[in-house]
RNA sequence: CGAGGUGUAGCGCAGUUUGGUAGCGCGUUUGGUUCGGGACCAAAAGGUCGCAGGUUCAAAUCCUGUCACCUCGACCA
């Protein structure tokens, strides 16, 4: 197709090349994902968007329910005097928690917090279910809303009020907390990369970057077609941090008093924000197979012709049959060129085309939404056909952001260096574990560390930004 | 919080410099012709120009105040 054509297609979307923010902004309004709402921050999520959301839902929650985790549910209000029970956590949270402070027409005496995550909720029943080492482990998990009093916000990457996932668990030992702790992460890391389709470097966290009062923090970072880092979830181990201030005891086999060794572990609509950036294209939206809502849309075409849009429900009829998750779009108000765009833009991962000429020969047109391909196939076993093409696309589109990124990820020896890759890409480096190294990569590029492979094979033994003697293998980044 | 910008039809915008009947595109409605890559023709509906005050014979336009939103910065477990 000539350049020019191509740019009379796609003049509703702002090339992705020319401002990749506009761009996104672009994508997720024209594609019905989400829209402004008139509250300060917070985004409406309309059927197209959360039917991803419900996708991403699925996947992890029968995940969590195979790891041994059962879903709760906790108040949205968190009464003051427990949110200030952790010093770390409340010194971290405390800018950004927004308050209710009045109950009807009446004053509260104590104001309630709209929670900006529930560690201080479970913590405090934690404490009242838990007496023996016979109760433990517990690990729970709840989906629903924070909200987070942001300076400046993106739909899906930080917006005020979002829906998220929070596991907490409790453990006897820490060798436990911290094996779950792992665990989870690894749970993330397998639904990233084979439902969502993104390669992400998991690893932990620095001191400075790490949880408010967590022991440790470990991470997967995705990178962004803009070479920018985004953090899609996180797990954390607490150890005692929060069993201590909140009295979550237990007596152990021993018949001794001992704190729980605890953990979170977190995953949001971000997801979403992350399948945009990484897969999207000048057309709009790509969704990789598994996590599509719809995953082919068959078109009749020039359906007014007898027997077309029989014969292309048969054939939408025989894809659904076999699981796969199909659209019949037969509207007759819009054109069959105007379809082809519309799908495109939403991300459809395959268009299934049926004509006159089609029926006439028992084949169907299929065009992939990823490569553009555009094969004839026969109608007769299609659904096994276009079964195996789902799984080719989902297996393409890992393979083509996994080349980006890697393409996108230098490994670098020293500042100047590490300037040139963070700007557009990740930097992987030796790093002496300095705070204000970290400082002062902020200062200098606003690029921070994004966390440490479980890896730690050296790439040198100096760090890249002071110099020093250094040990420590890192990813370096600018940031969403 | 700092700097800049924008508020005009459902959406996107022009009109403001130089005051003088409220405009365009998309969408919507009705009818017809089309239909294998964003169809065409004809007709129609749709407005407190963010809000308040001021200047003027006359304000979307000038002045003052105010509110909201956006971008960048700062901030961002």
């Amino acid at each position: 197709m000539s350049k020019k054509k191509e740019a009379e297609f796609v003049q509703h979307i702002t090339p992705r090349s020319e401002d990749f923010s506009q761009w996104y902004t672009d994508v997720i309004l024209q594609t019905g994902l989400v829209d402004y709402a008139p509250v300060r921050g917070c985004m409406v999520i309309k059927p197209y968007g959360y039917a991803i959301w419900e996708m991403i839902q699925k996947e992890m929650d029968q995940r969590f329910k195979a790891t041994g985790h059962e879903n709760v549910y906790m108040p949205m209000l968190i009464p003051e005097s427990l949110l200030l029970k952790e010093a770390e956590h409340v010194e971290g949270f405390a800018p950004e928690v927004a308050w209710v402070t009045q109950g009807g027409n009446e004053p509260l005496q104590e104001r309630l917090a709209i929670r900006p995550t529930s560690e201080t909720m479970f913590c405090t029943m934690y404490a009242k279910w838990v007496q023996s080492w016979r109760d433990l482990p517990m690990k729970y998990n709840q989906w629903c809303s924070v909200m987070r009093w942001e300076k400046s916000t993106r739909p899906f990457l930080r917006t005020s009020e979002f829906l998220w996932q929070e596991g907490h668990t409790i453990h006897e030992t820490e060798e436990e907390a911290q094996e779950e702790t792992l665990q989870m992460l690894e749970v993330y890391r397998e639904v990233a990369e084979s439902v969502l389709a993104l390669p992400v470097y998991v690893g932990q966290k620095s001191e400075k970057e790490k949880f408010a009062g967590a022991r440790a923090t470990y991470s997967m970072e995705a990178m962004m077609q803009d070479g920018k880092a985004l953090q899609a979830g996180t797990s954390h181990n607490f150890g005692t941090n929060f069993s201590e201030p909140f009295g979550i005891q237990f007596l152990s086999r021993e018949g001794k008093l001992e704190y729980a060794k605890e953990t979170s572990w977190g995953t949001s609509t971000r997801l979403i924000g992350a399948i945009i950036m990484t897969h999207g294209d000048e057309r709009g939206l790509r969704l990789p197979p598994n996590v599509a809502p719809i995953q082919v849309v068959v078109l009749p075409i020039a359906q007014h012709k007898e027997g077309v849009l029989e014969g292309a429900k048969a054939v939408a009829d025989q894809l659904a049959a076999k699981d796969i998750r199909v659209k019949f779009d037969d509207r007759d108000t819009v054109s069959a060129g105007f379809k082809f765009n519309d799908w495109e833009l939403k991300g459809v991962p395959l268009r299934v085309e049926v004509g006159p000429r089609d029926l006439e020969n028992g084949q169907a047109v299929v065009a992939r939404r990823d490569t553009f391909e555009k094969i004839t196939l026969p109608i007769d076993g299609l659904a096994n056909a276009l079964a195996a093409l789902l799984a080719e696309i989902q297996q393409t589109m890992f393979l083509q952001a996994q080349a980006f990124r890697d393409a996108h990820t230098a490994v670098v020896s020293g500042y100047d260096e590490l300037k040139a890759a963070v700007n557009g890409g990740f930097a992987k480096g030796m790093w002496c574990g300095d705070t204000a190294c970290e400082e002062k990569l902020k200062a200098d590029l606003n690029a921070t560390t994004r966390n440490m492979p479980f890896d730690q094979t050296p790439t040198g033994d100096t760090c890249v930004i002071c110099g020093k003697k250094a040990d420590k293998v890192m990813y370096f980044a600018k940031a969403y």
